[in-house]
DNA sequence: TGCCAGGCCGGGT
DNA sequence: ACCCGGCATGGC
């Protein structure tokens, strides 16, 4: 009782919800071990696949792409479009995703000569500047890369962290990407291992129990939270 | 059957 | 600076 009295005094509200919030995920649905990928091209790959798409679809391309031995810059560098396209069909929007695909491949080899480390070790700033300006590759798209392919401190925001906050009266109906992508940074610690934790939950709770479809869902983690 | 899924781009106001 | 149509497959 003292303990919480000394903790609202000397943090804020916001940092005790969203603390709150991650404490009863991870109890809800324990560790993640995100990203689900073998490796960090797998990652940057994934990332662009599952753009408004069900990760199970997702899956699918990636299995073909593994199964061709093309899940490689260099092999997808290389590739004709039409045949990427036609792998990663399963995906949805194939000829759309295939053209990403390519043009974060010539980023990666036009401006860091084909080599992920060097690309992925650029400082966190620089990497998120330089992400945006690929054709192809939002902010959810690149802070997914930053986090878990380069292992560095960006938050990621996903259409499941927008509908959990809006249900919970944390942000209003017309926040902005970056607005609430700041919410989180402003408010946590600055913690690699805790954003990675953060977002792979949150895409938990918005897969399973609290759906667009379960407006109000009786078993939510998150019942009565912020009344 | 229709709705939804781990967005983003480009053209029009 | 926003707003909106388009992009597409597969599962519930």
């Amino acid at each position: 009782m003292e303990r919480t009295r000394v903790l609202v005094e000397t943090m804020s509200i916001k940092k005790l919800i969203l603390l709150e919030i991650y404490d009863r995920l991870f109890e809800a649905f324990g560790p993640r071990h995100w990203w689900p990928a073998e490796s960090r091209f797998e990652v940057i790959v994934g990332a662009i696949l599952t753009q408004n798409t069900a990760w199970r679809n997702v899956e699918k391309g990636l299995a073909q792409l593994k199964a061709k031995k093309v899940l490689s810059p260099d092999a997808i560098y290389n590739m004709p479009v039409k045949e990427l396209a036609a792998l990663i069909r399963p995906a949805g929007y194939y000829n759309i995703k295939a053209e990403r695909l390519k043009s974060f491949m010539r980023f990666l080899y036009n401006g860091y000569g084909g080599n992920l480390n060097r690309l992925l070790r650029t400082d966190t700033t620089s990497l998120r500047e330089e992400l945006l300006k690929v054709k192809g590759i939002g902010p959810e798209t690149a802070d997914s890369i930053i986090l878990y392919a380069a292992e560095q401190l960006s938050f990621v925001v996903d259409t499941y962290t927008n509908r959990i906050l809006y249900r919970h009266h944390l942000i209003p109906d017309d926040a902005s990407y970056d607005m609430i992508r700041d919410f989180f940074m402003d408010h946590l610690p600055q913690d690699v291992s805790l954003y990675n934790e953060y977002h792979a939950l949150l895409v938990c709770l918005g897969n399973t129990l609290c759906s667009k479809s379960r407006p109000k869902c009786l078993q939510c983690p998150l019942q009565g939270l912020n009344q």
